[in-house]
RNA sequence: GCGCCCUUAGCUCAGUUGGAUAGAGCAUCGGUUUUCUAAACCGAGGGUCGUAGGUUCGAAUCCUUCAGGGCGCGCCA
């Protein structure tokens, strides 16, 4: 149920009936009319910007027409208590009495799935995918919650979500990690030095490994690398993954399907991706340019299997074979979304960091090539997330070994602070995270605010004995509304637009933002009841009238349904 | 050189399928507590929406120019 469609669509079949009197022709299907909130110092629930576009359309002044459809209104609905012209042509709109009530008692009905824009499409979102060379850190934290609200959102709407995770173990950067796992073990068992060079992960994490890998594998001997690399490569990726896991865990994400990128190598898919290509003369022999930035040493001129990516909108063709004839990394991604395609789902989006922004076109294109442009394949980046604590920047390079781990970050900040946190701006611009902020319990702390609203209600609640499960239904004859009351209840029905949005344009930093002006419409009226006793939501132990009670379960189940989406909790006591 | 993202109040940011007087928080200044949780609330000041053009009844939002900042530009993963 969302009210503005309801309402649009009354409105809609108004017009088209009086089509004629009004001297309307081109309606071109009502395209961007919109009912939406009036700006809140205008006391009406509702606006419509119908004559606005109507007008431009039909070449009438759209004051004149909004005059003539408000008549129009006043004459034939009587959903309406008022009606007015408003700016350049606004319709203003009242709910009458009976229809607030209606409005109310339908979302009382059907809290559970109140804002649901309902849809039944199968979806698969990739997120986090972090190397598992080593733990997550700071910056996988924003994709990895980025793509889990997603995942809640597009359930919440009824759709069917996969979250997935692609495992690269595979390439130089495994043996890189499977070496140091294995010079650890040296210098644990043998006292040999560990020397760190450029191509070895230095992290304390590798030595833990080391030592789990052998005190689980007493008859090992680790003598030269070559012949303990199969067995080591199984054992270190067991346990970093079991540390990302870990991390996730505690996060609060549990992905899916866990996708392992050597599997795809071994199973042949990149061969049979690579044939079906090859198939639709989108994958030929020939030779690239050589890149364009900075200066490679390694570049040669070397006749290679190329993609012919620039054929769907991609700056340049890619390579999909290496000096050596293997495969590159782009060749076994292509193989991966192959299978994706495959499952069958309606839509993929994959969930990346800004440093593999560069890597968007080219995958989209190989979705758009391997699926005959039936599936769409959306990337979204997160950008940077900047660690602040006391003032100074703290880095983040897994080279230099000196990373922030997820892992270390939650030991000083919840989990609910940190999704909140992560959330709270919108995934293309830079998130400055800022320890101490968010460990302050006050209004700076978006987080603690919303749950504290809601801490506040769950107190006058257990004043009342009253339980949020109870079944409640407005009495019509004892509903009373003050101005704090309409304001948030105004608010409350703005809800399933901002489930519409953030679904459909995959942006759901919209949901903390609106939160955070419920709760302070909330506060707002709580506080006023201190300053002027006739505001106050209690009065000798009882609530007010059926209205006032309405409020505050309205705005609880708001709470309730953005705050589980977020993946946050709502305690009942603070 | 090229691609993507960003530029809105002193600071950090919302708001862009064109709409009403551009909104929050922080900071600054001034107020509120015999109470249902002051972990809160109220008020004030603060703006050429980076620049210059264009499109139109109307632009922070769309188009073009330029400037500034970030990320990336392997036959690494």
């Amino acid at each position: 149920m969302n009210i503005f469609e309801e309402y649009l669509n009354i409105i809609r079949n108004l017009i088209l009936k009086n089509q004629k009197s009004l001297k309307i022709k081109n309606l071109n299907e009502f395209k961007g009319v919109i009912v939406e909130i009036p700006p809140s110092e205008f006391d009406y629930e509702l606006s419509c910007n119908i004559c606005l576009i109507l007008g431009k359309i039909n070449k009438i002044n759209p004051k004149q027409l909004a005059k003539e459809v408000k008549d129009l209104i006043k004459n034939h609905l009587k959903e309406f208590s008022k009606v007015d012209v408003a700016g350049p042509g606004f319709l203003n709109l009242k709910l009458s009495n009976k229809s607030l009530i209606q409005n109310i008692n339908n979302i009382l009905e059907n809290k559970s799935t109140y804002g649901k824009k309902k849809s039944n499409n199968k979806y698969n979102i990739e997120f986090v995918s972090a190397n598992p060379t080593g733990p997550m850190h700071v910056g996988h934290c924003r994709g990895a919650i980025y793509g889990d609200v997603l995942a809640n959102l597009l359930r919440f709407n009824g759709n069917q979500v996969t979250k997935e995770y692609y495992i690269n173990d595979y390439g130089t950067q495994i043996v890189n990690f499977v070496k140091s796992v294995f010079l650890r073990i040296r210098e644990i068992k043998f006292n040999e030095k560990f020397v760190v060079n450029k191509d070895l992960y230095p992290g304390d994490y590798i030595i833990s490994i080391g030592q789990k890998i052998i005190s689980l594998n007493k008859a090992q001997k680790f003598e030269n690398f070559e012949n303990s690399f199969e067995f080591l490569k199984k054992e270190a990726l067991k346990h970093s993954m079991e540390l990302i896991k870990s991390d996730l865990r505690k996060l609060g994400i549990v992905h899916d399907k866990f996708f392992s990128e050597s599997e795809l190598v071994r199973n042949k898919k990149v061969d049979k991706a690579i044939d079906q290509l090859k198939d639709s003369n989108y994958v030929l022999n020939g030779y690239l340019q050589p890149p364009k930035g900075e200066k490679n040493k390694n570049w040669k001129k070397i006749e290679r299997l190329i993609f012919k990516s620039t054929l769907f909108g991609d700056d340049t063709d890619r390579a999909i074979q290496k000096d050596d004839g293997s495969w590159t990394y782009f060749a076994n991604d292509i193989a991966y979304h192959m299978d994706k395609v495959e499952r069958k789902y309606n839509y993929l989006v994959n969930v990346l960091g800004a440093d593999h922004t560069g890597y968007i076109k080219r995958i989209e294109a190989a979705v758009s090539a391997l699926s005959q442009n039936k599936v769409k394949l959306n990337c979204k980046v997160c950008q940077l997330v900047k660690l602040y604590k006391n003032g100074e920047p703290f880095k983040m390079s897994k080279r230099a070994g000196d990373f922030i781990s997820a892992d270390d970050l939650l030991k000083e900040v919840s989990k609910d602070a940190l999704r909140f946190m992560m959330l709270n701006r919108s995934n293309d611009v830079e998130l400055d995270f800022d320890f101490n902020k968010v460990l302050e319990k006050n209004k700076e702390n978006p987080v603690f605010y919303v749950q504290y609203s809601f801490a506040r209600i769950s107190s006058i609640l257990r004043t009342l004995n009253k339980s949020l499960e109870e079944k409640i239904v407005i009495d019509p004859s004892q509903f009373e509304t003050n101005d704090f009351e309409i304001r948030i209840i105004k608010k409350v029905f703005e809800w399933p637009k901002i489930i519409e949005t953030s679904s459909t344009k995959y942006e759901p930093h919209r949901i903390p933002y609106y939160l955070y002006e419920l709760a302070t419409l909330f506060h707002s009226y709580w506080s006023k009841g201190n300053e002027d006793k006739k505001y106050r939501i209690i009065e000798n132990g009882k609530i007010k009238n059926t209205g006032t009670l309405a409020t505050i379960i309205l705005t609880s189940i708001v709470l309730q349904r953005g705050m589980s989406i977020l993946g946050v909790s709502l305690p009942d006591k603070m």
